[in-house]
DNA sequence: CAATTAATTAACAGGGTGTCAATTTAATAA
DNA sequence: TTATTAAATTGACACCCTGTTAATTAATTG
């Protein structure tokens, strides 16, 4: 009796995503305008059929959605403190060098995919969750806090900018001029 | 001997074009996605035909790009003040509403125009404008400020948030909101 | 090996692109 | 009004991409 019951663990599966994936950054990178973003152009550069694609997904936008999951997973995952005693040292600030190093990584492609509004949103609950947790005592000590999602809307489009203009400024100054920002405002 | 000179005042091209960019608007606001944004369907909802579509814009980019172009000066003048009087009284708060009404007329459109790289960075280089005049003593007494370009990309992603969110608050809400920001960052 | 399933191949109709030449229609100077 | 100019329409063209299907080949694994 022969029964294959986790079909994505086949090799082949995992080979052909992967190479998909791959094809996918190659052409952002290439041709930044996604001009060329076609299931056809994706199955050229992945020397795959294009019947293949379709095999794992339903079109260009699924498999970029299918993307930004994994890549939003994985950053979650970065921002998640491993025990409670590391807890401890992961303050509001850690966190926000960690966010920003791991865009800092593959600036130019994470660039193209905060086009993506999907993307843009998922990424806004990310600073959310960490502008939330920043300094619990903010808000004893604060009568008149700003809403959580200015603070983060505005991380999210210096962030952005930063990411167009090619990273201008080292991740740790960036977050140091983002503290500021909330710190003391432009008047310190 | 007959000439004719100006080719662009010429009633059927000023209609032409308008018909094409209402169709635009139109089947933008329609289709949010922007799925149904082709050459073949502008022209049936401006209820011309393609080829004439292709008399005035070499593709669906040149046609929202000529958009932008007059959007944005339109924007700039409404920014100049009139004369040497009105000078005083539009100050940079006056400047900010000013910006912030424009973009909520017509928001559901502005809101997938900011998707478009090219409008953002004219967007953005117009509230650095705002910025960089909003209080000539601000560089006098401050002896940190931070760069121009972190004011405008964080007041830049306020109003996207905003605009994607259905502007959830007033213009002058919002206004005081990012003006609380520079003044006091998040500690009042 | 044998069974299973992934990947390939070729073909299909449907739709959008950009261009062209010939024709019709609208604007306007004389 | 009429003659002239140019805009708009029409129909056609080759080209490319889409999404799907059926038949075949190739790779994985019990």
């Amino acid at each position: 009796m022969y029964k294959k019951i986790r079909k994505t663990d086949d090799p082949r599966v995992q080979r052909s995503k992967r190479m998909f994936k791959d094809a996918l950054i190659s052409l952002i990178e290439e041709y930044p305008d996604r001009s060329k973003l076609t299931v056809q152009n994706i199955a050229d550069r992945a020397e795959l059929n294009r019947a293949t694609f379709y095999l794992h997904y339903h079109d260009v936008k699924d498999l970029m959605q299918q993307m930004i999951d994994e890549m939003l997973s994985e950053l979650r995952s970065l921002l998640k403190p491993k025990d409670e005693q590391a807890k401890e040292s992961f303050s509001g600030r850690t966190r926000l060098i960690t966010f920003i190093d791991y865009f800092y990584k593959n600036a130019s492609f994470y660039n193209i995919m905060l086009e993506n509004k999907a993307f843009r949103r998922k990424v806004f609950s990310v600073i959310l969750d960490i502008v939330m947790y920043w300094e619990p005592r903010r808000t004893t000590r604060n009568p008149h806090p700003l809403p959580n999602e200015i603070i983060a809307s505005s991380t999210l489009g210096i962030i952005s900018w930063w990411l167009e203009e090619g990273t201008p400024y080292s991740p740790n100054y960036l977050a140091n001029l983002i503290i500021q920002l909330f710190e003391h405002g432009n008047n310190h």
